[in-house]
DNA sequence: GAAGTGGATATACC
DNA sequence: ACTGGTATATCCACTTC
């Protein structure tokens, strides 16, 4: 018998004698590595038909109880059957625990229960892993109080242990959560150079390695005279990966961290290894990594944690970034203060003495980059994991949508709730099918420069409006009842029950514990306080888009529509609170109200604010974003009509909060978006357009005098989908051609970067005038005078009644038919 | 072949 | 396919005369 702390790192199972095992990897406050072998009650639920007579139901449980199976040349049996009071989507029903010897036959076992007292059979897609945590409570990334019998080359199991990389496999008796949270992993970064982007298609020049006091490059590319202390040579490639994973053993990391390292570096260092014959043994238990296809490759590593730190980012900051894409160099930058090593990289067959020298820099510096990263978001990480109850592996990758179901299926047990199914493949079609229903409200301005401005919005505006409303799938009532909620969606009246709901009351406890810990973190200000209220806020955010979600086991449109059409009633009734009170609402977008604060004082706005929340039902609530010295709304370029989701304010703290405005729009080249960035900050500091228009002849002058640099020319638009299969051929088609003819590198997803160049002839189409950053040309005075910096700034001037046009063609050299 | 319009596409807001 | 709908803007593709 042993006694330990465990803390559990990473999940799998195995079958042994025809009963399934859960196999985790882990480490004890000493930093030794121990697996855990353990099983659970494996079973599902048999939800029954109404109001069965007690006799009829234990005559279907025996005969239940003697169901055997035999397939896939395994034999399982159901092992027991019991009679429970359950909850199934706002229902009491009485429901059958059916037990069983394996979790990978339940769904056969279910397929032979079509008997007519039988209304449902749920529960048996939650996969054997979730299946565990749910009945042990064993947590990942939790510490827990341990003991149980130590395996020493023992044949139990088949003798799982003998091929294992751990101090201690241990066969679980008992578990107990400790109060401990506190864990510092052991991590390992790498980043790999090659030739060529396909995967496979060259070969690995160099793999960094980083971790606690080590960094290392591995290669064979020879460089005799290149003396760096970090730098190994091997002989071949062959030998660069069977080091590679001599080191990863022998560092022995929890995490091994990359970045897109589930696309890039894993599936390529298999694939070179699979070339060489060489084993990828990188898994505790020997194994090499697997890779899963979906939308996007993730690779597996038995035990040791592989984790790709672009995917946890996308879901967890990518919202809240600057950075306009999330390469390692500009999230870097973003959260690091640091960046990339300045390296343009060429063929390796073009390469000189120095160029390697600075190559494995770059290389390394891009492990000690991701190692820097991961520590910045650990903390984020480990509360994503804990919250989620999940393993990391998973959590890490998953998007919002997963977190929520997650979140839920982990927490039904609370509510004596039976699983809802995954929708099946045709279930899913069909609710792709179904047309948009009506979103929120967006108040059209009318174009100005305005004074003195209030912003109210509510708190978690779409969480609060399905808890105060209890809209859910399981709350949603086929006909109408007395005392329930009631609302239209397009003209379909639509009711919910008074009864709260799981969904809605765990959507509370997700909201209250939101700002329970913002509340914390204010106090006290701390990386894990941070993450674990930054986790909430988008667990609530992301509560709303969950019921709308065709793939979601809880979908339910009409609580997704009746979210929407509540906070709509909700906004336009405070809306027009607002102007009855003698303010003047000048804009509103979902969940808040700009409006002019007129002849009031801030004091008695707060106290207006204050009456409005005594009049808000439920957990709705209306707070004050703040109070803005002026702000600026322009109209559409169509029409005189006021663009909505495009204004700039300046706060009485001197900040500027630009929204929708070109100059927050990376598809704009540099000189557009700064050149309307100065004159909106002009505006909206002096209140007039004088100084800007000064501003914007000088920049004019100086593009029709060609002395703009052409890097702040250049614009970048994103490749959204492989290249053949655009119907449009828009410019940025046109520049990803010409990389594609080039041999650059170019496939989806990556920026594409052009410029229009001045081109002869008559040609008429922006996308005729296409030129590469590299490409000789000049740049394209009209274009850029009229598509770039004039559709910026026009708006903006025509609130002075200044006409830009005007400025722009009166002073011009060439004419309109030139372009 | 010019003019007008709708569709395709990218990106932002909340 | 991997949370939802609302909105702006550009440029191409196509129709029409």
């Amino acid at each position: 018998m042993m006694e330990t702390d465990f803390i559990p790192i990473d999940y799998d199972y195995f079958d042994f004698q025809g009963r399934n095992y859960a196999k985790i990897i882990g480490r004890n406050n000493k930093g030794k590595r121990i697996c855990i072998i353990d099983s659970c009650p494996v079973y599902f639920w048999v939800i029954l038909k109404d109001n069965l007579k007690q006799k009829k139901i234990k005559t279907l449980l025996e005969k239940i109880k003697k169901i055997k199976l035999d397939i896939k040349g395994r034999q399982t049996k159901v092992e027991n059957v019991e009679l429970h009071d359950k909850n199934y989507l706002g229902k009491k029903v009485k429901a059958l625990k059916i037990f069983a010897t394996n979790y990978k036959d339940l769904h056969d076992i279910a397929d032979k229960l079509g008997m007519p007292e039988i209304e449902k059979r749920r529960g048996y897609d939650l996969g054997f892993i979730t299946h565990y945590i749910i009945e042990k409570k064993l947590n990942p990334l939790s510490w827990y109080k341990i003991s149980g019998e130590v395996l020493n080359n023992s044949e139990e199991f088949g003798g799982i242990d003998m091929n294992l990389d751990v101090d201690f496999c241990i066969k679980l008796e008992s578990a107990t959560k400790i109060l401990k949270t506190e864990f510092n992993p052991k991590i390992l970064c790498y980043d790999i150079e090659t030739d060529d982007l396909k995967i496979g298609g060259g070969e690995i020049l160099m793999v960094s390695l980083v971790s606690d006091d080590f960094k290392k490059v591995i290669t064979w590319k020879k460089s005799p005279h290149t003396k760096l202390n970090y730098v190994e040579y091997v002989k071949d490639e062959a030998e660069l990966l069977e080091r590679f994973v001599e080191y990863v053993r022998a560092i022995s990391p929890d995490f091994l961290v990359g970045y897109f390292s589930d696309g890039f570096d894993l599936p390529y260092l298999k694939a070179r290894a699979d070339k060489y014959h060489v084993k990828l043994s990188l898994g505790l238990d020997n194994s090499q990594p697997k890779f899963r296809r979906g939308r996007v490759l993730t690779g597996k590593i038995n035990g040791i944690v592989h984790i790709d730190l672009l995917k946890f980012i996308q879901t967890a900051y990518s919202q809240y970034m600057q950075s306009e894409t999330l390469s390692l160099n500009e999230v870097s930058k973003e959260f690091l203060n640091d960046n990339k090593k300045d390296f343009a990289i060429k063929h390796s067959s073009k390469l000189d003495e120095k160029d390697w020298k600075e190559y494995f820099e770059y290389n390394l510096h891009d492990s000690v980059l991701t190692y820097n990263l991961f520590q910045k978001f650990w903390p984020d990480i480990i509360e994503f994991t804990r919250i989620m109850q999940e393993p990391v592996f998973d959590v890490s990758r998953n998007g919002m949508s997963n977190n929520v179901e997650d979140y839920i299926i982990h927490n039904l047990n609370r509510f004596n709730e039976i699983p809802e199914k995954h929708p099946t493949h045709d279930e899913i079609g069909k609710r792709r099918q179904i047309k948009k229903y009506e979103g929120a409200f967006v108040f059209e301005p009318i174009p100005g420069l305005y004074e003195d401005i209030v912003v109210f919005d509510f708190t978690s505006s779409y969480g609060s409006v399905i808890v105060t409303y209890n809209l859910s799938k399981s709350t949603l009532l086929q006909k109408q009842e007395k005392n329930s909620h009631h609302i239209k969606i397009s003209e379909k009246d639509v009711y919910f029950s008074k009864i709260p709901g799981f969904f809605p009351e765990m959507l509370k406890e997700i909201i209250e514990k939101r700002k329970t810990y913002k509340k914390e973190l204010k106090n006290k200000p701390d990386a894990i306080k941070r993450a674990r209220s930054n986790a909430f806020k988008l667990l609530a955010n992301a509560s709303y888009g969950y019921q709308g979600f065709f793939g979601a086991r809880y979908y339910c449109r009409e609580a997704a529509a009746a979210t929407a059409a509540f906070a709509r009633d909700a906004i336009k009734n405070t809306i027009s609170k607002i102007n009855k009170e003698k303010y003047e609402t000048i804009y509103s977008d979902t969940d808040s109200i700009a409006f002019l604060i007129k002849n009031k004082s801030k004091s008695e706005t707060l106290k207006f604010l204050k009456k409005l929340n005594d009049k808000l039902p439920g957990i709705m609530e209306l707070e004050l974003e703040g109070f803005f010295k002026r702000g600026l709304w322009v109209t559409k370029r169509t029409g005189s009509v006021g663009a909505k989701k495009k204004y700039a304010l300046l706060g009485e703290d001197k900040r500027i909060k630009i929204r929708g405005f070109e100059t927050v729009r990376r598809d704009w080249c540099k000189l557009a978006r700064t050149v309307q960035n100065k004159v909106i900050r002009e505006v909206l500091f002096s209140g007039n357009e004088g100084a800007a228009l000064e501003y914007v002849k000088e920049v004019i002058k100086n593009i029709k005098q060609r002395k703009i640099n052409k890097g702040d020319l250049i614009i970048k638009t994103q490749l959204k989908k492989p290249l053949s299969e655009y119907k449009a051929i828009s410019p940025h088609v046109i520049a990803a051609r010409k990389m594609q003819e080039k041999e650059i590198p170019i496939s989806q997803g990556n920026l594409v970067e052009y410029y229009i160049a001045e081109t002869e002839g008559k040609k008429k189409l922006v996308r005729d005038k296409v030129k590469l950053p590299n490409e000789k040309d000049k740049y394209n005075i009209q274009y850029y005078l009229e598509r770039q910096i004039l559709p910026a700034i026009e708006n903006i001037f025509q609130i002075f009644d200044v006409n830009i046009k005007e400025i722009i063609e009166g002073k011009k050299q060439t004419t309109l038919k030139d372009f």
